[in-house]
DNA sequence: CCTAATTGCTATAGCGACTAGAGGTTCAAG
DNA sequence: CTTGAACCTCTAGTCGCTATAGCAATTAGG
């Protein structure tokens, strides 16, 4: 219908170009017809789509995820249970990884609140890094995407 | 002078013995002597240079601020100036992540609490990815590590 | 001393989710 | 009709590992 080239769509969806593209090519996002010299010409389903996948990315959610969701959401009178299920697994992991950096944070605000802005040699920052133990309590990473 | 394999050291520093060998791939660790058959044979150095890079990447680093954290810490009679910046440019984006995340996290449980656990045209999950109008304010992503 | 299990070696490719660059083509405004 | 912005494809790079394949060395037990 619209009729946008690449750049309006990601003007008007928040994705970068080459992104749009790159979700093209690994399935994403549908192929949309081309002009007669051969650029892409997108309709407002792309659009919905894009923004969609935006919003998911935005929360975290991993691509195959999206993928999950997208397709669940093309058979409207199936139960949401998987949704849910997909949404409570992102949560719970984003609130793992918020625990995890605010431990960094405490570790990192007691680092940086003691040294003494002198030499290295006495600095709080470089002999927290060498010796955990002069760490308060555990910390681990966990702040990351998964994997590690 | 302890003499370690790599598997004991990996065991010790709590890195992975593929990680230890990737990490000496690209510099951040020195080459090990080799024992007859070619293995290789680490001391008390490698191990904490080892932990002390373990601890900054629990920590959030990345392995170019270890880089110069490390080099700075070769020379213990410098300022700890940059030490120190390097640290506090983490703190911050710890904190960005924390924010972040913290609001995914909210729009996340509104998400979820809202879920009628019916069908997916009524899932709130489902219509929420598809419009982002329904969130409550803006959250952006900045939960991942920098760039993008 | 011999053997078997474990640990080690190199090299290459893959992960997720993009981003950057080269080198060329099409489109739309003036 | 010209110009310059926007588009095209393709390849390679990012970060910090992780996995696999196909070997060689070490070590503990008998």
């Amino acid at each position: 219908m619209s009729d946008l080239s690449i750049g309006r769509l990601s003007a008007l969806s928040g994705v970068k170009v080459p992104t749009i593209r790159y979700y093209e090519s690994i399935g994403m996002l549908d192929e949309p017809p081309r002009s007669q010299g051969g650029q892409r010409r997108y309709g407002s389903s792309h659009l919905e789509r894009l923004r969609f996948i935006r919003h998911g990315r935005d929360l975290g959610f991993g691509l195959d995820d999206l993928r999950a969701l997208q397709s669940l959401s093309a058979r409207p009178d199936q139960s949401c249970a998987e949704a849910d299920s997909i949404a409570r697994r992102q949560l719970a992991d984003v609130e793992r990884r918020i625990a995890g950096l605010e431990a960094v944070r405490t570790e990192l605000l007691r680092m940086v609140e003691r040294c003494s802005h002198g030499v290295v040699d006495e600095c709080r920052v470089i002999q927290t890094l060498s010796d955990h133990g002069l760490c308060s309590a555990d910390h681990d990473p966990a702040g990351e995407a998964p994997g590690r």
